[in-house]
DNA sequence: GGGTATTATTAGACTAATCTAAAAATAAAG
DNA sequence: CTTTATTTTTAGATTAGTCTAATAATACCC
């Protein structure tokens, strides 16, 4: 059949913004409800839903009403495009630029809506088409796909040897306590013990001068991948990464045919 | 006296564009008036009319009813930081990022709304400060002093030996025209004669296939410095430049103490 | 200097995105 | 299964930026 290649109609940045919210919730498996949407925009409620009737007029997620919004493919073809650009932008900061990695997301917020796509695959180019934005996450090919990350929460994680994945909190004091301690992508550690009753975890980096004793709050934004438990003074560095995941669609069947 | 260092308020990115052009106007020894702008921003006259009234209350420009704007220093200090970040943004796109000299514009003009000041300051310095920018327009200093611009314009020039200073025009298809006939900043050419009744100028560029004939009004957008007249072959490029216009501020009394 | 042409302003309206406060639906708890 | 608490939606308003059509001011020309 022929292929139309449907040309993304323009949106503005605001309906930008909610559709990469949605997919960051849908992303965390949760309900896109109107007040946790409201809540990671920073704006009332009623807003919100006023703006879902809109998207779900325009085609870009379903909304039912006292429910919530889910991304038509549509839809999150666009959030994965922002995601993409994001991403892609924060790198180029980061590696280019020199910004921190507690600087890039603010930058990268305003940017991923004003950029064209000329700029985008240039940088693309101009890094090597990373996989990855300086917090460890994946950036989504131009195509939309995104490899699935089979990490794991540090907050879940038994005491072990791991390596730091992502990090999913863009607070530029938090990210700059981490990097301080010297818990940063890529950084390998091994968690020590875990205090009960939602106490702080006990962590011990590589970069390791002593000990960090991390708030199991804070530990939900940390993801890492088991470490083949070896003498970690002698592990070798894993390249590319030990265990890669799977190369998939980004969401149940988006993507272009 | 204590030096208040006045913090920029914040204005919208449609309000940076009605200074921008004003301060173009003025540039131009223009009267900024209520239909120029509107023309150049290419929206109604009535809609100029409330937004320079708004301008004026904000104190960013005088405005007579029935006569036109003018900018306040304020004013012209926002305008020349816009500029600054236009032409910097253009450069950076130019070097860096490989763009051709017709497509940096438009992607200069999102940007220049978009990007953090640390932003145009890392650039300018991985640029190593560049004075101009691909179309050979000067680049306002971090400050907002502006090199005068001691050039010439192409359609007023006598026949003789000149080089190409800058280009005012953004036309991507006139300035890829121009690429093609060999018609770039720095380019040396020898204006052979000029036809009279608004006829075209006859041109010979040093990268010099052959003859350019280009209409009076495209000339206008062309601007050139004259040459020491040596015979063209051995004549010793102009390393900064041969006449160098005075430092000065950027508008009567404008920038701070 | 009075009539015509041009240029500006006013008046009224629209859209996108937002808010607050009130009303309604759903969920939770006895 | 009724009452209460929470969540969501509706209603009504606001702001920034824009438009068109009508009116008013200025400029130009014999």
């Amino acid at each position: 059949m022929a292929v139309e290649s449907q040309k993304q109609s323009t949106v503005s940045s605001t309906v930008e913004d909610y559709l990469k919210v949605v997919l960051k919730i849908e992303d965390m498996k949760q309900r896109a409800s109107t007040s946790r949407v409201a809540r990671h925009l920073d704006v009332a409620d009623a807003t919100v839903t006023d703006m879902l009737r809109k998207l779900k007029k325009a085609g870009l997620l379903e909304y039912k009403p006292y429910y919530g919004a889910a991304l038509t493919r549509k839809g999150r073809q666009m959030a994965v495009r922002i995601l993409r650009r994001h991403r892609l932008l924060e790198m180029f900061l980061h590696q280019v630029l020199g910004y921190g990695w507690e600087q890039v997301h603010q930058e990268a917020e305003r940017l991923e809506h004003a950029v064209s796509d000329l700029f985008i695959s240039r940088i693309d180019a101009l890094l090597d088409f990373p996989a990855q934005d300086p917090h460890g996450e994946i950036i989504p090919d131009a195509r939309g796909f995104r490899q699935v990350e089979d990490d794991l929460c540090l907050a879940e994680a038994e005491p072990g040897s791991y390596s730091v994945r992502k990090v999913t909190n863009s607070d530029p004091e938090f990210l700059a306590y981490l990097d301080k301690v010297g818990l940063r992508p890529a950084t390998r550690l091994s968690l020590q013990e875990k205090s009960p009753f939602q106490g702080p975890l006990k962590l011990l980096p590589e970069s390791g001068r002593e000990a960090v004793y991390l708030g199991l709050e804070a530990s939900r934004s940390i993801f890492v991948l088991p470490l083949k438990d070896r003498p970690p003074a002698s592990a070798p560095l894993p390249k590319g990464r030990a265990s890669r995941g799977t190369v998939g669609r980004s969401g149940r069947g988006a993507g272009e045919e």
